[in-house]
DNA sequence: TACGAATGTGTGAACGTGCACACAGTAGGA
DNA sequence: TCCTACTGTGTGCACGTTCACACATTCGTA
């Protein structure tokens, strides 16, 4: 193992300044300093080529000025989620204001928890956003033992620690609601992912919009939110219910891979059978015809969770109720 | 600004266990040590909740055990290109087998571009990978003028620097080779991102297997590698020559993006118009017909960039040619 | 007996930083 | 004149860790 070349540090500065080490921190961090010495020092910085070392002044100061952001099952997250990439960057640009840096820790296998963990509580972050955690995770654990200044982006899986998320029951109920009130009569779901929260709770709201008209049958349960199991699902439910004339699909990609089997299957849509999604995502748009669906504001999942972190890291204790965004329903041609 | 709360240090094992620290420091690190003192020690650890202070490590040992992931231009990144996942898990697989960990860094504006070089240069990571880099980035120049072990993904925007990439000039030409194999007389290509070396490499490839074919009027040009600028490109292609009977899409999205744009026009594909595109991403399987293309080992490419930067941290002074990974085609029913 | 090697333990220093404190000089007001 | 406030600078210590070194004990062997 080699070891990386010696640097500059405030030492070296304050010899070549000819001032003492405490002057340059002040020149750095602000203090009562002379001209003459001030430009001296920042002479000398420049010509020594000196670069602060964080890991001193994070085990100083006990902070690093970075907030992690740990992706759960990342395979799932990064392949088949439309929405992690703008949560992570809108998460970046609210920490980046605040001259936080953000760092992205992935966790796909047992290494990975227990070295993220590690990596959490030994001071190179001073809080984490932590996304599509299931109740249960040994990082929350962690999280909550090292108490942590954490903001979660889902559903909160301990009911202490504070989340950013949205409404799945309401807007589940409130698109199956407008596609009703077309006159659709034979209404079916495609719901996916029951193992998690955001997928029981648009079943949910699926079975409240429904009200007595609800029927067991017509739920087609898939694993994943993805287009293999949009076209499984919408052919067993054509198989069961062959008058089907609305489906809601738990997710815009589960919604491309219905309209698709529905496709094989003769059927016209809007005509025969009207169809809703949910993410408002890249496949919304690029399928034929366009998707009607629920408006996820991705961007604002993720710079409402580094909020949630900045605020504990300056002191005030959070809202421990969590905070819902409003998802507005976007109505194109699909139903 | 709170503080965060004190934590357990070798010296409260030490007290609790009624040894020294250096003895503490032999039972973490290894070193000889009497069964006695182990448990001793062992207990105590678990007793008082001991974990270990990185930036406390990180300054003494001049290690970190971590390595920066650096994706630049995330916003196209991660919304448009659909290896920057795999790439990531492949990074992170990769490093953390070698019991590194891996922290992505995102740079979307200038703010972020001077923090992650600080970041960088400050001791919180050991080497760094970085993705989509364009010459002259800023970036670029503090790593090289820190001299941190690092590898690029994609063209090497330093020759000196290592890197791991495909071959985009061969890819193109080979599927292209196929495409005019099949028969086809008059074939375009729409040519995205001629601001990246990966787009200027497709469209030379492209030149190259047309030979004396090769007309420039059916070049269209497109910005990005997304569905809407495929959409764009082929309308235009189209206008232009109505005859045309193949079609290289730079990317599959654009590919898909062609399809539609086929469709609207009333062609069929593959019998009016062949169409090949490149990534075998998540496109190329749902495209109606689905996409004869060009694979991406993106999975390999971040593991392979992983490797190249543990080799640097191991003392080994990398290959300065760079490393180009086999692409295969696919071929499927598009063409 | 004496010596070196192997095993086990404690102490001090250092990594690079920021801050509390001490100290010096100047100025202003009671 | 003395006390206080303000400006400017240097020194010592602490953050938590690892490592070199010193020291102690036991054992095998010349």
């Amino acid at each position: 193992m080699s070891r990386p070349p010696k640097r500059a540090t405030v030492h070296d500065i304050a010899a070549a300044a000819g001032v003492s080490r405490g002057t340059v921190s002040r020149v750095l961090n602000g203090g009562y300093v002379s001209a003459e010495a001030r430009a001296a020092i920042e002479a000398a910085i420049t010509e020594v080529g000196y670069v602060p070392n964080n890991a001193a002044r994070a085990l100083k100061m006990r902070r690093s000025q970075a907030v992690a952001f740990v992706a759960l099952e990342p395979h799932s997250l990064f392949l088949d989620d439309p929405n992690i990439g703008s949560i992570m960057l809108g998460a970046n640009a609210a920490l980046s204001l605040a001259d936080h840096q953000m760092v992205s820790l992935v966790v796909e296998s047992a290494r990975d928890t227990e070295r993220v963990a590690r990596y959490l509580s030994g001071g190179f972050v001073d809080g984490a956003i932590v996304v599509s955690a299931r109740t249960r995770d040994p990082i929350i654990k962690v999280i909550s033992e090292l108490a942590l200044p954490a903001a979660f982006v889902g559903h909160p899986p301990e009911l202490s620690l504070p989340f950013v998320g949205i409404d799945n029951v309401g807007s589940a109920q409130a698109i199956t609601a407008r596609l009703l009130a077309g006159g659709r009569r034979r209404v079916g779901m495609i719901a996916a992912a029951l193992d998690r929260d955001s997928g029981i709770d648009r079943l949910t709201g699926f079975k409240t919009a429904m009200g007595t008209a609800y029927d067991a049958e017509l739920v087609a349960e898939v694993p994943h939110y993805d287009y293999g199991s949009g076209v499984k699902g919408m052919r067993a439910l054509l198989a069961l219910e062959p008058a089907i004339d609305g489906v809601f699909a738990a997710s815009d990609a589960i919604a491309a891979g219905a309209l698709e089997a529905l496709r094989e299957a003769g059927r016209s849509v809007p005509g025969d059978v009207g169809v809703v999604g949910f993410d408002d995502s890249t496949w919304a748009v690029r399928c034929q015809p366009p998707l009607s669906t629920v408006h996820q504001p991705a961007k604002e999942l993720g710079s409402c969770a580094a909020q949630l972190v900045l605020r504990q890291l300056q002191g005030e204790t959070p809202d421990p109720g969590g905070q819902l965004l409003p998802t507005p329903i976007i109505w194109r041609d699909s139903a």
